[in-house]
DNA sequence: GCCGTTTTCGGCCCGACTGTTTTCAGTCG
């Protein structure tokens, strides 16, 4: 039984919540959770480290005692210490703390004066009204919490990015018309390229005297105001998002833009950064003695910190901070750097447009080529083609890219891996195609090692070019196959195949952090749309932005080369 | 509990808003 890193991330946390509760010093809990996000992060398990024997002391933020609590819980898949904390207070509490406006002392006192251990205890007081009874606790406390604890069967949810970008945009439309507004920007996870976005964070300079959070609150689609203040303001919308926005003077926009961007890592270790120069950040400036050094913009503030400008897509904490003093980020893809699209459908299977009709969008997009690749035969739902059929569609392609006068698409399908991990058409039809983008389609319940098994044989096939949306996953709707990811690519680069970053919004597959190992492993990548219409091809920036939060490179990318280099990159 | 071109001890990111107060603690991002 392996134990993950969320896991461990998982024990810490709760230890973390705990000791808090308790009243343990406050930086103490701190590095619990520092340990805890460094644990998360890690592009590899903790497991693996320590059966490798691994210094784990070399982590960030892991002394020798998180070490050798990081090693027993690999080892025994338990944490002493959290099961010490549990037996002095109920281990339910830190799921209050999950309530907003309850803190730990807060439930501190809840526990300790009301002798609450649980969710249902706190809802019990509270229509009882005991709280109000507290000192520091109100009727209004009282009511929010009741109205939280009823609320949580709703789960939290994050949006897709296509998703927040709907909500942002006629916001941000509405904000920037508002007279004496100068920049709306859209900071948090979502200017970080995030696949799911929380909430929205939204950035606001303007002249003097203009009324933007009366403005702000006063938009169509806010239910509720959460908080409102002079330069900052929550309010939740219609479609449930909450959308916090904050009002900040010209000269400090770069630093506010710093500072709500995020991730929160990321802030933190570069204020440490700040105050090891013995300077001082916050969303106003970076500052000196009281005075203001830099804040005009980010790149100002990274420049007096010491290192190169470290793109939003990087900003999790996860190594870009030492890479940008030593002057050793990433050059990241750019949406100008793909020459074409390597994953595409038509009426022949299960797409909404001609083969004419997507060969005329790849032109109008500037591409050099673009892969038609159909389903096979087994997606029965999806029309798959035989080999006849295919047979059809390559003599169909021939046709009209001698009508182009250039070999724009290029011959591909999208061959079903079975069950076995053989291919779903026969090796002649196969070998007549430019490019074979191989899938799962069925059987997503196998074991891990089946299913690892299964995707390694087909890999044997000389025809295997890609796998395409390697786990299968649909962000908030179907988790990820279990399966060796690690292994495949390993498998991948010594056989000559690759893997498909699937750019449509649902899918995002590979993620962000798996495009990072693929990197490490040496491993290059397709970025592809799956397009099923010519409308499709536009979601190509969602592979983009994963592929450069995997801190990938043009050159780590197949589809930002030529064709003829692409075609000699496929071969085997 | 971690960590070190200030430190092996004594620091540890920083400010806004709310509710309950009567000057501020707690919470949040």
């Amino acid at each position: 039984m392996t134990v993950h890193n969320s896991e461990i991330a998982d024990a810490f946390d709760k230890l973390a919540d705990l000791l808090e509760i308790e009243g343990a010093n406050p930086f103490r809990v701190r590095a619990y959770r520092n340990a805890a996000l460094t644990v998360r992060g890690h592009p590899h398990s903790m497991a693996e480290l320590v059966a490798q024997g691994a210094d784990l002391t070399e982590l960030p933020g892991i002394g020798e005692e998180l070490a050798e609590k990081i090693r027993t819980l690999v080892n025994t898949g338990e944490l002493p210490a959290l099961k010490k904390a549990e037996a002095r207070i109920p281990g339910a509490l830190s799921l209050m703390l999950k309530i907003p406006g309850l803190g730990p002392k807060r439930v501190k006192a809840l526990h300790e004066q009301l002798k609450v251990r649980s969710l249902q205890d706190l809802a019990r007081a509270a229509r009882r009204g005991l709280i109000r009874t507290l000192p520091g606790f109100g009727t209004r406390t009282e009511a929010r919490i009741l109205e939280q604890i009823e609320r949580q069967a709703q789960v939290e949810r994050r949006s897709k990015r296509i998703v927040a970008e709907e909500i942002a945009r006629p916001l941000v439309d509405y904000l920037q018309a508002i007279k004496g507004v100068k920049q709306v920007t859209v900071a948090g996870s979502y200017r970080r390229r995030k696949e799911t976005v929380g909430d929205l964070d939204i950035l606001v300079t303007a002249g003097r005297g203009t009324p933007v959070m009366a403005r702000f609150i006063d938009y169509d689609e806010v239910v509720e105001v959460v908080s409102q203040g002079e330069t900052r303001a929550t309010v939740r919308l219609h479609s449930g998002m909450q959308v916090d926005l904050r009002l900040v003077p010209q000269v400090s926009y770069g630093a506010a833009l710093h500072y709500f961007t995020g991730a929160k890592a990321h802030n933190i270790a570069v204020r440490r950064i700040a105050v090891a120069q013995g300077l001082k950040l916050n969303e106003y400036g970076l500052f000196e003695d009281g005075k203001r050094i830099a804040g005009r913009s980010e790149h100002e503030i990274y420049r007096r910190l010491g290192m190169a400008y470290i793109e939003p897509e990087l900003r999790e904490n996860h190594g870009e901070i030492e890479a940008a003093q030593h002057n050793r980020l990433p050059q990241l893809v750019e949406v100008k750097d793909i020459r074409g699209d390597l994953h595409s459908h038509t009426k022949a299977s299960d797409g909404h447009d001609e083969l004419r009709t997507m060969a005329h969008a790849a032109i109008a997009h500037g591409y050099d080529y673009l892969a038609i690749s159909d389903h096979s035969r087994h997606v029965t739902v999806a029309h798959g083609l035989d080999a006849e059929r295919l047979a059809q569609q390559i003599d169909a392609i021939d046709r009209l890219n001698d009508e182009l006068g250039r070999p724009l698409l290029l011959k591909a399908c999208e061959v079903d891996i079975l069950e076995d991990g053989s291919l779903d058409l026969p090796d002649d039809i196969l070998a007549r195609l430019d490019l074979r983008v191989c899938a799962v389609h069925y059987q997503f319940n196998l074991s891990r090692r089946k299913q690892t098994e299964r995707i390694l044989r087909a890999m044997d096939n000389p025809h295997f070019n890609i796998l395409a949306h390697p786990t299968g996953r649909l962000i908030n709707q179907r988790a990820p196959y279990e399966v060796d990811l690690e292994r495949l690519m390993r498998a991948a680069v010594a056989n000559g195949c690759f893997m498909e970053v699937n750019a449509n919004p649902d899918r995002l597959d590979l993620t962000d952090d798996a495009c990072r190992m693929a990197k490490e492993l040496g491993m290059k990548v397709a970025i592809s749309t799956d397009a099923h219409s010519t409308a499709g091809l536009d979601y190509l920036r969602f592979g983009v932005d994963q592929a450069r939060r995997g801190w990938l490179e043009a050159n780590d990318v197949l589809n930002t080369r030529s064709r003829s280099r692409l075609l000699r990159l496929l071969r085997r």
